[in-house]
DNA sequence: ATAGGGTTAG
């Protein structure tokens, strides 16, 4: 009898310690749900069991489960009450943990220290100096506690004085200095000190590694790399991001293939590297291939596709990732805001606004930009400005994106005011703003102002103009009909003009019927943009109407010799959340195709009554000739409009994006269509915005 | 087996 007891005494205790290392073991990953069952499911609790399952809750961020456990322990000792301190001090209730710092029947250094450590997480720097002073006794850890703070705070000096001052350092110790000197970018120092380390882990190593790619010494990082005893995950990591950052990296992918396991941050890394390198397939491989991924791998991905104009696949990883459950982050929202703005998808990005706002991301400046944006791009400047308003600090960008945005519609004189109130309030203009500011001058005729502030850009504002700045005085020149005086500019620019200058210098050509100057900017072009097709299109045109057959030959040859592509015309339109894409000609292959080609006719009907021609004659548009001849009334945007006209409610302006200049017949007719429908088209090609309202547009017929 | 410190990511 009495062995069977012993027996079951010893097999009961060693249930009790197994239950309590995985009750331990469940709180550690954060699984608390598990770790309540086995606590549950004890017969005989110790007070190790409690404390256990106190820390779990602590760790899955329900410090008022974890309370509510604490107060019905029977008995408590010294370690319950240091897990209350630290496990409020994790989840961030200083006052509560100095509650409990208080009242607690017996303090040890551990009990200290966390207090100490709390306050350093909270910053509140003072308050940890005056109670690491107060403690009764003080070890390595609460020295080094103490040392991370004043590191933390920058001070980097009075950290070194504390540092000496400390009667034993160890491995940790020794290693927060280096990393506080890298911080400040003192390698020299951090050197030392490593040089001087009697024992040295893969932590010290690793720090150094990523103290030196962190002050832009790759090279030196790679070394230590390769010398060092023993590399973790981290190490790796590290050493990856340092070739990422840097731009170079094929050597970063080398790295990422030779790493034994990859880790989650390390794939993130690569992603957005291959990203940035254009390798957008290569990116998806990596994040195809991980076996988990955060939401910073899927917000990664999402920006590799936005950047690169992936702007649907990037959507679909969005819905995708909503659909796993992994809730969106704020770079992934910032991505998505990007993509409604490229496709000016006003339904989604409502969507996604209204998410910020949920997740309170919409008090940043960053965001308002980007928002102002997207509402800018998909053509309401009313919200643009509600979000510029709202906004008591608004910072250059938020102003410079208003600015702009109030260009790009052609609304001069609300972008210059914006531009005066900006000035008025003492923030300086830099290069961004004077693009909008000119831009906004020459959309809207008033050269002289345009002339003005670019003469004053750097006198008074000190800010020097670059070629963007000459292309839009190149630009407001020659919109004015000074074509001469545009092309004068040019030959007088300090700088190399770009394409952007000579395509300014084109567009004014067109306006005003400049063959002779619009040759010589067309051929800059061709030479420029080589595979642009745009220029190759408007000089044969120009060489046709002169009968310079010759000429055109060439031109058609170079054309071939080169692959010139032109990218198909399509326009499209949102209705309900659906976006309706068009490409030119009569099969649109639309389900509502019927109902679109009776609305065309009916549209010639009013249209020729109320005086419309169709116009093919101009030369000066980069438009082939039998394209011209054939499909003039079914080009995209008319397609789309005629299924806005029949799909968007009277006295909604009908919204239609096209990815190519809008055509010269198409305006005309556009114009007369919101004259006879009586309804406001706004349509955003690939330059700009047109409001066609009453028969006029916006851009007073110069685009 | 339960409490305190250092490294990686926009």
């Amino acid at each position: 009898m009495r062995v069977r007891f012993i027996l079951s005494r010893k097999y009961c205790t060693s249930i009790a310690i197994s239950s309590n290392s995985q009750i331990a073991r469940y709180a550690r990953l954060g699984q608390i749900e598990k770790a309540r069952r086995v606590f549950d499911q004890m017969p005989d609790k110790t007070i190790v069991s409690w404390n256990s399952i106190v820390a779990g809750y602590f760790q899955s961020n329900q410090p008022g489960e974890a309370r509510k456990l604490f107060d019905r322990m029977l008995e408590r000792n010294t370690v319950s009450w240091n897990g209350l301190i630290s496990g409020y001090v994790k989840n961030g209730m200083i006052i509560e943990a100095r509650k409990v710092f208080d009242s607690m029947p017996e303090r040890n250094v551990v009990s200290w220290t966390s207090m100490v450590r709390g306050y350093v997480q909270e910053g509140i720097i003072s308050e940890a100096e005056s109670l690491f002073w107060q403690m009764p006794e003080r070890n390595v850890v609460s020295w080094t506690v103490m040392l991370g703070g004043l590191i933390q705070e920058g001070r980097i000096d009075e950290a070194r004085r504390l540092y000496d001052m400390m009667p034993e350092k160890d491995v940790v110790t020794r290693t927060n200095m280096i990393g506080g000197y890298f911080q400040v970018g003192r390698l020299a120092e951090a050197r030392e000190i490593f040089d001087e380390m009697p024992r040295r882990n893969v932590v010290s190593w690793t720090t150094m590694v990523s103290g030196y790619v962190h002050n832009n010494q790759v090279d030196v990082a790679r070394k230590l790399f390769e010398v060092m005893p023993e590399k973790n995950e981290v190490s790796w990591t590290a050493m990856l991001i340092g070739y990422t950052q840097c731009g170079r990296i094929e050597e970063a992918s080398e790295l990422f293939h030779a790493m034994p396991d990859k880790s989650v941050v390390a794939c993130n890394a690569i992603i957005l590297g291959y990203g940035q390198n254009g390798e957008v397939a290569k990116a998806r491989e990596v994040f195809d291939n991980m076996r988990e991924r955060d939401d910073r791998t899927w917000s990664a991905m999402i920006k590799v596709y936005e950047r690169k104009g992936f702007e649907l696949e990037a959507l679909d990883l969005f819905t995708l990732m909503q659909r796993e459950s992994v809730r969106p982050n704020f770079p992934s929202l910032i991505s998505v805001l990007s993509v409604c703005g490229s496709l000016a998808s006003l339904d989604y990005g409502r969507q996604i606004h209204a998410q910020l706002v949920r997740n309170q991301f919409d008090h940043d400046v960053y965001v308002a930009s980007v928002l102002m944006t997207m509402y800018v791009k998909c053509g309401n400047l009313v919200k643009a400005n509600q979000v510029f308003n709202r906004f008591a600090a608004k910072d250059i960008v938020m102003w410079n994106s208003m600015i702009t945005g109030y260009a790009q519609h052609g609304l001069g004189e609300k972008a210059l005011q914006i531009f005066q109130e900006m000035c008025s309030l003492g923030i300086s203009p830099d290069e961004i703003t004077f693009i909008g500011v000119l831009s906004a001058c020459s959309y809207s005729g008033k050269v002289e102002k345009g002339l003005e502030i670019f003469e004053t850009m750097k006198s008074k504002y000190q800010v020097e103009p670059r070629t963007e700045h000459y292309a839009c005085m190149v630009d407001l020149l020659g919109r004015a009909g000074k074509v001469k005086e545009a092309m004068d500019l040019i030959k007088k620019m300090p700088v190399e003009a770009d394409a952007i200058v000579w395509g300014a210098l084109l567009g004014a050509c067109r306006q005003h019927m400049k063959l002779d100057l619009a040759e010589v900017a067309a051929k800059k072009l061709t030479e420029l943009e080589p595979n642009k097709a745009g220029p190759y299109v408007l000089l044969s045109n120009i060489y046709a109407s002169q009968g310079r057959w010759h000429d055109v030959a060439e031109l058609r040859k170079n054309m071939r010799t080169r692959s010139v592509s032109k990218s198909p015309g399509c326009s499209w339109i949102e209705v309900e959340k659906n976006v309706h894409m068009f490409t030119g000609g009569e099969s649109t292959g639309h389900p509502d195709h019927a109902m679109i080609m009776r609305m065309l006719e009916k549209l010639g009907v009013l249209l020729r009554e109320a005086g419309y021609c169709p116009d093919a004659s101009f030369v000066l548009h980069d438009v082939e000739e039998e394209e011209k001849a054939h499909s003039l009334g079914y080009h995209s945007e008319k397609l789309a409009i005629a299924y806005g006209l029949l799909k968007v409610p009277q006295g909604m302006p009908i919204r239609v994006m096209k990815n190519l200049r809008v055509c010269g017949d198409c305006h005309s007719a556009i114009k007369l269509i919101s004259k006879v429908m009586g309804r406001e088209v706004i349509l955003r090609d690939a330059n700009r915005f047109h409001h066609f309202k009453d028969g006029l547009c916006s851009c007073r017929d110069y685009w």
